[in-house]
Order: structure tokens, then C-alpha cells, then sequence
DNA sequence: CCATTATTTCAATAATCGTCGAAATATGGA
DNA sequence: TCCATATTTCGACGATTATTGAAATAATGG
């Protein structure tokens, strides 16, 4: 990942709002979800959650389609551990650091015991 | 890490000079690097550099002392772990996440630790 | 004490950000 | 087609942000 994008993906996750909706979409997994769905579970107005949904899309953090009315947006899991590896690359000129986590997410919903 | 701290940290990261910053500091490792070795470094006004110190200091993602006239500032890695187990927390419900990375940074230079 | 070096504080400014209200667009159903 | 639902677009607004220049503060050495 390079430096503008890391930016860009930080900055879109640095609003509460914002951070609400993309941890919302992280936990909602692959499947994604309605965007009316979120407006109602963060009780945020439509138009405002269109232009927070633009940040993380232009972040690479989100992405959408249509389903019938409704536009369903996802979280992009791939940039967010390239995000991760960006921070922790080069720590300490890379002396014992473990490299980054990598959240693979799971196409069912199943809890797993801790 | 609670939602506000998070998002004061990566707001903190999400500049592109702050972020420049950060990474040297973060190569730098836990000695820490004078502030005008920083200017110098990044072509940063002393001043501008003050602000972002600040940000980078409330965020709790960097530490200072005096050291005769200079200033070292240094990265705080626990604060930088704790934003990533924050963003990779209750991904996909839990279900197949490995826990995120943690940068534990080494000695590597003969100090002692304090 | 004075001069020098290193960094911070303060005030001002342009640019960007988040939210709102009103209107527009797209889809599906009667 | 007409209507209701779901979401986006547009224009505006106050708030926050990053940078600058000038002045202030702190530490060291002569």
C-alpha cells in the first residue's frame, strides 16, 4: 500500500460516524447490508451516511451493489489488513516484529468458542 | 482502546506529514529521535513539526523528554497495537480472525531499559 | 549576563469536513 | 402509468484543520 492511500484509508476511518458504519460493515462480514439497515442501527440520515459511504468507498474500504431498492454495502477486508500492514512495516527497522494479522473473513456467520 | 481514543489516533495518522512523522519515529525506535533531526529530516517547519508532535502526543502514539536543548520524541508501539486489536476486533463476528500484530519493539541499541 | 541554539506559543488565514434541507433519481408494485 | 420506497445529488452552513510569521520561552556556553 502506498502513503496516499494509507492516508486516505485513515481518514476515512477517523470520524466516529464513520468508524461506526465500517465496523458495523466489518462485523456484518462478506454479505454486507442495506444501507437503510445501517441508517436505522447507527440512526443517521440517508444523505448524510451516502457521503460517509463515499469515503470509505473512495478508501477502498467499502464496496456496494444494488439489490432491487436497496444498495448493500460492504466492507473490503483486504484493504484493511493492508492498511495494518502498512503501520507496523518497518517497526523498529523490522527487529522483532511480528508481521501484521490478517482478518480472513468467513463467508457464515458462526461464533467461535473462545 | 475505546471508540474516542480510536478515532483521535488515526485521526493523528491521517496526515500526511503526521504520518511521515509517525514512521520515523516508529523506525526510530523506542530512543526516540530529536525534534530537529525531524525537521531536518522531513523539511518540516519547527513550528508546523510543534503542532503535529501535539496531535501525534494526545493521541497517545508519542512520547517526549528533554534532553538538554532538544526535545526527543519517541513512538508509543502499545498505543499503535492497541489501534490495530481495535480495528480488527469482531471481525466477521470473531469467526477465523487471527488477533492483530503486536510490534514489540527491541533494544537494539546498548540501552538499558529504564 | 549575553548570545546562541532549540523549540514552543500565539494569532491569522485558506482549505477541508460533517451535517442539514430540498430536490432528484432509480426500483418495484398496484 | 402512478405511487411509494430507497438512496443519491446539490447547495449551503458552521466547525475544524494545516500552515505561516512573529514573538516568546528554555537551556547552554562564554
Amino acid at each position: 500500500m502506498e502513503k496516499t492511500n494509507a492516508v486516505t484509508a485513515l481518514a476515512a476511518l477517523a470520524q466516529d460516524n464513520r468508524l461506526d458504519v465500517f465496523r458495523l460493515l466489518v462485523q456484518a462480514g462478506p454479505d454486507g447490508m442495506a444501507a437503510g439497515a445501517i441508517a436505522e442501527a447507527l440512526d443517521l440520515a440517508p444523505n448524510t451516511l451516502t457521503f460517509h459511504f463515499d469515503r470509505l468507498r473512495m478508501a477502498g474500504l467499502a464496496t456496494v451493489r444494488r439489490e432491487g431498492r436497496s444498495m448493500i454495502y460492504a466492507a473490503r477486508f483486504e484493504t484493511m489488513n493492508d492498511l495494518i500492514e502498512f503501520l507496523t512495516e518497518n517497526c523498529c527497522d523490522g527487529a522483532f516484529c511480528v508481521p501484521a494479522a490478517a482478518c480472513k473473513p468467513a463467508r457464515k456467520r458462526n461464533k467461535v468458542p473462545a
